[in-house]
DNA sequence: TAGATTGTTAATCGATTAACAATC
DNA sequence: TAGATTGTTAATCGATTAACAATC
């Protein structure tokens, strides 16, 4: 049923995290079965797209029925990697660092955070809940001992490229970059994640000047 | 010269801070004229698809010569709003609040903060930088005395849907939206611009499972 | 069985890419 | 002038939407 080999749109990609979304909050709410319809209707879709979005990794539903909330979920789960036992690391314990590592739910998302790293020597040997902060020089060491899927940038910008190629060439699989620099990595392998907040809210400005410019274009 | 009228797509919104962004980047570096097929290179994107995008605006080009980076900058800095001289308001000073008041260059991206809200009795009255932080009960006498273009929603996802209302109903024309839940406001005309942190982790935590995925897909 | 809704192929739409005349 | 590169239209590609047979 499922379709190996068949490279999936970075559109379809966007979508999945959604589709996860919504159906644990449907799960929440203790709604046990939906149709494309219905699920179309909630998150501003059309149900042929959801269709043939699910249709990329084999059918999950049932004619005449629709998709059971709590199979779905499992299936898109499994498929961004939920249960894949990642490992982040953060770099960089300031104010955005420190958030995410106290606020951030990673387990929601099938991350455990095993580490984190900052030159502050007032910061380093203390802890953030369970999570332990080493100095950046430290680094190094820890990516030979253990596996780190995912390195969290929250450092400086100044310093981002240079904490970057360290993840990478210490075989992280992706960086989760918050430095609000483009990375250009000595590393093809490496999978960037941008979080350009600047990117987001001069978006977010643009719209809001555009009288024309409504929700459905979104 | 300008093309009014015309309904800019959302992807080509999406690539305009990118190429502020790196129009900032060469001007820093001292770059007075780029063409768009250099400007594709460092982006990866094609020179095509840059022509066409600024065609959507007008020409700002100059035949021969390629673009003037300071101009250019000007330019696409004006159609995103940055002269516009935009207000924000951020709901919610826990560590996202915080950190975005404290570390994110709202200047930068032609947005001035001018008030942050909290529950916290701790907080109110007290500042951070230049902004002062008001209980949040004196919000709607605040949006009806000022001008507030963006709420930035960073309360705890279960005062979010409540703050989000009271912001378009206080008449903010945007929201800026960290909470992590789906908004369904009661207010056609605002827009919501979404930062999902786990959409963002999930996608990258399906691209690093992907064997196959690589950069160009992006 | 009849009704509902999926899985899946085909048609359409929109975005990207190619091409080239215009012109600096 | 010759060379370079844009502005702009046309061609292509990919994503979304429509349609419907399969089937629960």
């Amino acid at each position: 049923m499922k379709k190996t080999g068949e490279k999936v749109s970075n559109a379809v990609i966007r979508r999945l995290p959604r589709y996860y979304r919504q159906l644990t909050e449907l799960r929440l709410r203790g709604v046990v079965r939906i149709s494309s319809g219905a699920l179309a209707k909630d998150m501003g879709l059309t149900a042929s797209q959801i269709r043939q979005d699910l249709f990329c990794f084999g059918g999950f539903g049932q004619q005449g029925y629709g998709y059971n909330v709590e199979k779905l979920r499992e299936e898109i789960g499994a498929i961004l990697g939920i249960n894949r036992g990642n490992t982040a690391i953060i770099l960089g314990v300031g104010n955005l660092g420190h958030a995410l590592i106290q606020n951030f739910k990673f387990g929601n998302n099938g991350f455990s955070v095993t580490a984190a790293f900052d030159v502050d020597d007032s910061l380093v040997g203390t802890k953030i809940g369970a999570v332990q902060i080493y100095h950046v020089d430290e680094l190094e060491e820890y990516l030979r001992t253990y596996r780190v899927d995912v390195g969290v940038l929250t450092v400086p910008r100044v310093f981002a490229a240079e904490m970057a190629q360290k993840l990478a060439d210490g075989g992280v699989k992706g960086i989760w970059n918050f430095a609000n620099v483009e990375l250009k990595l000595n590393a093809p392998d490496v999978i960037v994640e941008n979080v350009h907040f600047s990117d987001s809210l001069l978006a977010l400005s643009y719209m809001i000047g555009e009288p024309v410019y409504d929700e459905e274009n979104k």
